[in-house]
DNA sequence: TAATCTACCAAACACTTGTTAGGGAAGGCT
DNA sequence: AGCCTTCCCTAACAAGTGTTTGGTAGATTA
């Protein structure tokens, strides 16, 4: 997927001297979508100009037009797909049955493996989800919250009923603790570095619920 | 202070029938800092119109550059004042000689202070430091991560050499673990709420040192 | 009372923004 | 060949942006 930036000013540059093939139809709209989510993730979503969005994708602002019917449906497209995602693979945790310690443990590796696959996604999810779920359309944001509390804080009752979470936290503060250390990883984690998903989500559970201090 | 809404139309409303001696010169800076520090942290920095600014102030958008000679000055203001109160406490905590847990638990301590204090200023930080740093105006927030990432760091490390924090994890991982879950506090966090910062910092402090697991 | 200062308004400026309309080159299909 | 579809460019628009300039009511000072 080669989305990378091409300097800056000649607007006339790649034309139709790139392949022999010209990419298939479907394809170049999930180009698009990656390096608008680069972007955006970069710099921000209001702060992000469709032109530079077009730039960095090698054509012009009114060309991707074409694709898209607005700035906006980029976003909704670009976490939607996202959140989709992600509540395939919560589900299917949710629904194996396990016990709560053992379904913290694959919701964190879980989440650690979507930040994987959709960093960009996660970091606007984080910075944007807060004023764009004010709009209607944003609507699925504000219930995917919700059910994103359900299934986590609910996790967290049933195990302190059972006795392997502490009792002694408030659940909603333990909840919000758990729920931000896993997914503000997204601002600084970068594919292809020294920990694997797995490898960090394997520490950060053992942090989470171990601590950091040396037992006495 | 009162920095609060006024519904939104009228502009021309509260003119001089406020106060009988009428504003003293230096405060109405901090008044107006102050409320676009909370519309700054609502709405994001980019987002945010000086006139929205002036609407909230009641006054026009104009009117706002008598006391600041741009929009960019504003934040500039808000997020400087933040970090030199911010680090003449840390600087306090890190001169006392404490050790590592001590030091930890004091930094953690003081930073929910600070949130509590600065909440509006500490949410901007949050959203906006990344790509404000990028221009030289703003080069003081880089000084200060790396300020913040040797005093953590360093206390951190110091500890795993004392035996008090565990030395089986990654210490940079550990580090950002323990800056973020204390820092993204701001974007839930109200003041007046249930809980009062030394609460919720001996929570943090409870689950970051001992983890939220049943010891076994 | 006159001069000055403070804190704002009124109105505009230059520029950037998202978006649109029309056109055209290249390949596929009949 | 001709037609059609795909994908992009050129050029512009209207709305919104941060900012500036000149003015002015009211308090303060002389």
């Amino acid at each position: 997927m080669p989305k990378s930036s091409q300097s800056s000013k000649s607007s006339k540059s790649s034309k139709s001297s790139k392949k022999t093939t010209m990419t298939a139809a479907p394809e170049r709209r999930g180009e698009l979508l990656a390096t608008a989510a680069e972007v955006f993730a970069a710099q921000g979503y209001n702060a992000t100009t469709v032109r530079r969005i077009a730039d960095e994708a090698g054509m012009l602002a009114g060309s991707l037009y074409y694709h898209f019917d607005s700035k906006e449906s980029m976003v909704d497209e670009i976490l939607s797909t996202f959140l989709n995602e992600l509540w395939a693979g919560y589900d299917e945790v949710l629904a194996a049955g396990l016990g709560p310690r053992e379904t913290i443990e694959a919701l964190v590796t879980q989440s650690f493996k979507e930040i994987d696959r959709h960093r960009a996604a996660v970091a606007i999810y984080q910075k944007e989800a807060r004023h764009l779920a004010a709009q209607p359309r944003f609507g699925y944001l504000a219930d995917s919250q919700v059910k994103f509390e359900r299934a986590w804080l609910g996790t967290l009752e049933r195990g302190v009923a059972a006795g392997v979470f502490r009792a002694d936290l408030d659940v909603r503060l333990t909840y919000r603790f758990v729920r931000d250390t896993v997914w503000v990883a997204a601002s600084w984690y970068r594919p292809g570095g020294q920990h694997s998903p797995e490898e960090i989500a394997r520490q950060y559970l053992s942090m989470v619920l171990d601590g950091v201090a040396v037992r006495s």
